[in-house]
DNA sequence: TTTAGCAATCATAATAACGGAGTGCTAAAG
DNA sequence: CTTTAGCACTCCGTTATTATGATTGCTAAA
C-alpha cells in the first residue's frame, strides 16, 4: 500500500465517520487535489485489498472491516492523541464522592459524548477477605447473617431459626465460623468451610445446622456476582445505522436479556476493539466494541466498554477509553 | 346507547385486540347476521358519542380511547373472569424461595404472557424500624457503618476515620445513636437525630462528628429508594404499534431515563388503568399503563404496573394483574 | 327500522419516468 | 509509467401515475 493509498484511506474513514455517507472519488480530489480519475484507481487498488468496500455497483466506498482495522492499527496509531474535552472528565474524576458514583457519572459521559452505549462491570469481590461474619437476631425465629469483607462489601442473607436450636448455640456457631474464615480470601470459603466441617471436631457442632451453612455459601456466592452499569442505549438508537427497525429491536433485545454482556471483553489485559463480525454475537456483527479492563488494588479486573455503529470515531474514543479506565484504576489505588 | 350498540362495541375492541386492524361493517354483519349497511348506521352513532373513530375517511372503526374506558368500565365488568393460564404463576408463588426471586420470575411471566412491559416497584423500607446500629472496623483509617431494620434490610456506609478520634470514642458514639435511635422508625430518625443533638448532652459528644453524622444520614435516606425491577420491553417493541421508529425510539428513551416511574400509579388504592392521554408523559400517550398495588406487612405499598400499547387484552390482563398483585402481598403476609 | 345499491374516498402497491451521483474504461496528455 | 479528460453505464431515490380494494355515507325502497 502506498504513502497515498493509506492517506485516501484515512480520508475516507474520517469523512464516512463524520458523514456516514458513502464517500466518492470527487470529494477526495478536491482534498487531495488530483482528478478524480486518479482518486478512482487508487480506490479500485483499495478495494481489491479489501480495505474498503462499495453498498451497490456505482456508489461510493465505504470502510470495510478490514479497512477500520487497518486505520486502527496503522493510521491512528502514529498520531497525536487528541485530549481536548477530557477535562469533563476530570472534573468528575476530582469530585471526591463515592467511588460507585464517579464511575457512573464518568460511563455516563462517555456514552453522551461518543452517542453510544457504555458499559462499567465492576469488579466483583472475589478476591476480598472475610473480616467479619455477625449474626444480628431479628425475632425469636429470625435473624440475619452478615459478612463483610475487608473492603467494605456487605452481603446479607435472612435465616429461619427453626424451635431447637437457641441463640446462645447461634452464637457459639457463628464465632467458630468467624474464627475459622477470618482472613481467608472469599474465593477459598467454600473450600475451607468443607474441609474443615470434615476434618475437625467443628463438624459436631454443625451437624444440625446444614441450613445454616447453605445460607452462607448463598451469601458467599454473591461475593462472586460483578456488578454492572449500562447507559445510553438511548443515545444510540438515533444514529442512522439504527434506521432499520429489525436492527433497533435486535440490539434492543441483546441488552435486555443481559446477551451483551457476553461480547465485553474480560479477558484481554489493555484495551480491545472488536469490529463488526469479530464479536461473537450475530446480532453485534454490524457494531464495534471497545472494551479497556483496569486493575484494582486487590488484583480484581474491571472492565469499561463501548459499544456503538463500526463507524466510530476510533481517534477520539479509543484513547479517551484508556483514558477513563487508567484513571478508574486510580480510584482504586487511593483506598 | 342501545343493547346493540354496547355489542357492537365489545366486538370492535375485541376484534381490533386481537388483529391490530381497524374493523369494517361486513366482518361485524356477518357475525351479527343483519346487513352491513346496518352496522355501518350503528357504527355512525357510536362514533359520533366518541367511542370508536376512523383512522382515515374510508377506514373501518378502532376504539378511541373513551371506547377503551366504557368497555373496560361497563362491558367486561359483567362478564366472567376468564383465569386459564394462571396455574403457571402459582407455580412460581408456591415453590417456597426468596421472595424478591419470586416476584421478578412473576413479573417476567406476566410481561411474557402479555408482550407487554412488566414492572414491580418494590416497597422501600421507609416504614421499617431500625433494629441495630454497628459499627465494623476495617483498618486504622477506616469503619464501616451497618444499618440494619427489623426486617432485615441492611443498608451499609463506608467512613474514613480522621486521626484525631480513637477507636474507643468511636464506639460509645455508636452505642449512643443505638439507644437513641433503636426502635425508630426510619421515617423519623432524621427528625430525632436533629432533635436530640440539639436538646440533650449528646450534642457535646458528636460536635466533633459531623461527617459520622451525615453518612449516617446518607445510610438512611438510602432506606427510602424504592428497589424496582422491569422487564420485557423487547416482547413489546414487536407489536405493530412500534413499528415506528420515532415511537420506538422514544419508548426507549423514556424507559431509560427512567421516566417511566413517573407514570406508574403508586398511590391509587387497588387497580388503576391509564389510556393514552390520561398519562401525563406525552412519551407515554400512545400507551396504556395497569397499575395494582399492594400493601405490605408494615403498612407500606408496592406496585406492579404493565404498559402497553392501547391495544390490550384488557379482559384478560385486568384480572391476571390483581390476581399477582393480591399473591405478592400474601407473601409479605407469611414472614 | 332495515336493507340494497352506488358513488366517493383513501390507503396501498405497483409501475414508470427521471435526475443525480458515482463508477469503470479508454485513450490521450504529461 | 502516471495522470487526466471524456463518456457510457449503473443504480439509488424521488416523484408522478395508475390500478386495486376495502370501506364509507347516502339515498331510496322494502
Amino acid at each position: 500500500m502506498t504513502k497515498r493509498q493509506t492517506i485516501i484511506l484515512k480520508l475516507i474513514v474520517d469523512e464516512y465517520v463524520k458523514s456516514a455517507e458513502p464517500i466518492g472519488s470527487k470529494m477526495l480530489a478536491e482534498i487531495l487535489d488530483v482528478s478524480s480519475a486518479t482518486i478512482r484507481n487508487e480506490m479500485s487498488v483499495l478495494e481489491d485489498l479489501g480495505y474498503i468496500e462499495k453498498t451497490h455497483t456505482s456508489s461510493g466506498r465505504i470502510p470495510s472491516e478490514k479497512g477500520y482495522r487497518y486505520y486502527i492499527e496503522n493510521i491512528i496509531k502514529n498520531l497525536d492523541e487528541e485530549t481536548e474535552g477530557y477535562f469533563e472528565f476530570d472534573q468528575i474524576f476530582n469530585q471526591g464522592v463515592d467511588r460507585d458514583e464517579i464511575i457512573h457519572e464518568a460511563i455516563n459521559l462517555l456514552s453522551e459524548a461518543t452517542n453510544c452505549t457504555a458499559i462499567a462491570l465492576g469488579p466483583n469481590a472475589y478476591h476480598s477477605k472475610v473480616k467479619k461474619i455477625q449474626l444480628v437476631p431479628l425475632s425469636t425465629h429470625q435473624a440475619l447473617i452478615l459478612v463483610i469483607t475487608n473492603f467494605g462489601h456487605v452481603e446479607s442473607k435472612q435465616i429461619n431459626i427453626s424451635r431447637d436450636m437457641d441463640q446462645a448455640e447461634l452464637s457459639k456457631v457463628i464465632d467458630l465460623l468467624n474464627e475459622m474464615l477470618i482472613d481467608t480470601p472469599i474465593s477459598k470459603v467454600s473450600e475451607k468451610l468443607h474441609y474443615e466441617i470434615q476434618h475437625s471436631h467443628i463438624r459436631e457442632l454443625l451437624k444440625y445446622r446444614e441450613t445454616i451453612v447453605d445460607s452462607f455459601i448463598e451469601a458467599f456466592s454473591r461475593f462472586a456476582q460483578s456488578r454492572y452499569y449500562l447507559t445510553g442505549s438511548s443515545n444510540m438508537l438515533y444514529q442512522p445505522e439504527f434506521n432499520d427497525i429489525e436492527k433497533l429491536r435486535e440490539f434492543i433485545s441483546t441488552i435486555e436479556n443481559n446477551e451483551i454482556f457476553k461480547i465485553v471483553e474480560q479477558d484481554a489485559e489493555g484495551i480491545s476493539v472488536k469490529i463488526g463480525s469479530e464479536n461473537k454475537i450475530t446480532s453485534m456483527s454490524d457494531c464495534t466494541v471497545i472494551s479497556s479492563t483496569y486493575n484494582t488494588h486487590d488484583g480484581e479486573k474491571g472492565t469499561i466498554s463501548l459499544v456503538g455503529p463500526k463507524r466510530m470515531d476510533y481517534r477520539r474514543v479509543i484513547p479517551l477509553i484508556k483514558y477513563i479506565a487508567n484513571h478508574i484504576a486510580k480510584l482504586y489505588e487511593e483506598e
